[in-house]
DNA sequence: GTTGTGACATTAT
DNA sequence: CATAATGCCACAA
């Protein structure tokens, strides 16, 4: 017996229908979803640029893609966003912005010295690390 | 389709 | 130290 669709029925594109199937928490794309593993394992105490998060993923020169994960990450994830920073260690929000305190309150519960924005060079993982 | 924007980086000045 | 130019590309308007 053939199936019967309604009028208006649309069959799902492959992606849509992946997508569609795929609980909320899972990522949206594969760059997405290698991003967050690599900030997953970002170990207390240490960080790591954007720049090196996205070459550690396997797409060099995708530094905004490492925001733009990181910006998307359902916060029940409990991934460590505030360990990922700027060239040379810097925080990326602005100083007196909540993010920024946050951002550098966090760090230095996990023993990592904020000093004017600023975590030391020594701190910073390079992307053979990850 | 085009344009502007952005949790960025690198290189040059 | 700072600023600008350029590359990058997802996303929204």
């Amino acid at each position: 017996m053939a199936k019967r669709f309604h009028p208006l029925f649309r069959p799902l594109s492959a992606a849509q229908e992946a997508r569609a199937r795929r609980p909320a928490l899972a990522g949206q794309s594969p760059a997405i979803e290698a991003i967050w593993q690599v900030v997953q394992r970002v170990p207390r105490g240490r960080v790591a640029t954007y720049g090196e998060v996205a070459r550690a993923a396997g797409l060099p020169g995708r530094a905004r893609l490492t925001g733009r994960a990181l910006r998307k990450v359902p916060p029940d994830m409990h991934l460590p966003w505030h360990r990922i920073l700027g060239a040379g260690g810097r925080i990326v929000f602005a100083r007196q912005s909540p993010h920024h305190r946050e951002q550098a309150r966090l760090l230095r519960s996990e023993g990592v010295p904020v000093k004017d924005g600023r975590v030391p060079r020594s701190a910073i993982m390079t992307a053979e690390e990850l």
